[in-house]
DNA sequence: CAAAATACTTGCATGTAGTGCAAAGTTGCA
DNA sequence: TGCAACTTTGCACTACATGCAAGTATTTTG
């Protein structure tokens, strides 16, 4: 195996990981277009495979379904999001790091697509399945992250604290964007990205202060 | 469309409600039958209905898929952890019903059927899609209940606020439900059981105090 | 540089999933 | 009892998904 080195592990851009990028990418692009001009659901893996210059069994070799196509874009995206999670310190409480990470998202780069395929897939349980695996899969990243950091802490080997804590950051991200989406649809201006900052702070301000504020009491047994 | 009165729907158990419900648990009977026996992913639909005594087609008429079929069993659970949770007075705290509704589940034979399923299908993908399907249903239910509950309270009508805390309740569930499993695996034992309660009181704790205490500080910028 | 090793693509074959349709069988109701 | 409404079933058909083996491109080795 190479180098396996702390730093980034440096592009070795050979060939063929170059041709398998492309493919993918080819692959993703043609299946957006379509998913434009047809709707969800009307159209077939033989038709990306057409539409991408390749054959129906390379489709496969890369991606399981139309929908596991498509779900990469929001892979993508949730990948960056861990990306920015991890280049934050690591002694910084994580509901900082997270909060930091999510704004770090809302920018028109890393957003517009997925805004795009939320817009296109509205009302269309069809990408449901693929969708709510790409956030799963960002939760369990969430967890590894706070495992590690929270490994040499008091009390920080409590596996409860860990798994509740990522699943409840990955649902407040959720929540944020499923409010923007529904105000604002596929608004991209500055003043739509600077709402969807604020609601992903908000969010996870809510997780810190314990939900506090619309409520009456929040007194909760904890015993 | 008959009385949908406040009040539960009266069972009007006709000769075809009860046969259609005797078809559907029939179903699910030899669906849990047959991936005890053959494991995950090694059976088909068609094993199904022969094993219930239909055909095939019929099969569809009830499920879509075999996936389905099984995670009407975390759906039976979860709908439970519904009524439960819309038992609670409207002006208790959120997080204390949802505490409350909790923990009525932790009961033998409420999980039982969920625990064996859970061993079964342990680190084997196939079942994920239509599992996480049924949190992400519960999680709109509860959305829904918080929504109609705070709708009079001050900020009520905040939807993020109500968009995160329903996904962080369930997160939480979540959360002290795996824990549990990866604990007691299929220990349905009266300690066993406790420890689940505990789990599950605990990890709503965290919510309401903001996943105050392994970390250092738990500062987190509010606007 | 040529040849061998490796990795990727493709076509074919096969089994299964899922749905529309119409005929046959049940149940409900007057 | 007889008609209306509903349910089951078989059949046909499209599409999904994977294994396999042969072909093509890329990398490595001598």
């Amino acid at each position: 195996m190479p180098t396996t080195s702390p730093d980034a592990q440096q592009a070795p851009p050979s060939r063929r990981e170059l041709n398998k990028a492309a493919t993918r990418q080819a692959i993703t692009d043609a299946a957006l277009e379509l998913l434009r001009a047809k709707g969800p659901g009307n159209f077939t893996v033989e038709d990306i495979a057409d539409a991408a210059g390749i054959s129906r069994r390379t489709f496969f070799n890369y991606f399981s379904s139309t929908d596991a196509a498509l779900a990469s874009i929001v892979h993508g995206f949730l990948d960056t999001a861990i990306q920015q999670l991890r280049l934050r310190p690591a002694d910084e409480p994580m509901l900082e790091s997270a909060q930091a990470a999510l704004v770090a998202l809302a920018d028109p780069e890393a957003v517009a697509p997925l805004a795009e395929l939320f817009t296109l897939t509205q009302q269309s349980p069809l990408m449901a399945h693929s969708e709510l695996e790409a956030w799963d899969h960002c939760r369990a990243q969430v967890f590894a992250v706070a495992r590690e950091r929270l490994a040499g802490t008091p009390g920080g080997q409590d596996e409860l604290y860990v798994h509740a804590l990522a699943g409840s950051i990955i649902s407040c991200g959720k929540a944020a964007m499923e409010v923007w989406f529904s105000r604002r649809g596929p608004d991209l201006t500055a003043g739509s990205l600077t709402e969807l900052r604020q609601l992903l702070i908000d969010s996870i301000a809510l997780l810190g202060t314990g939900f506090a504020p619309p409520a009456s009491s929040s007194a909760v047994r904890t015993s």
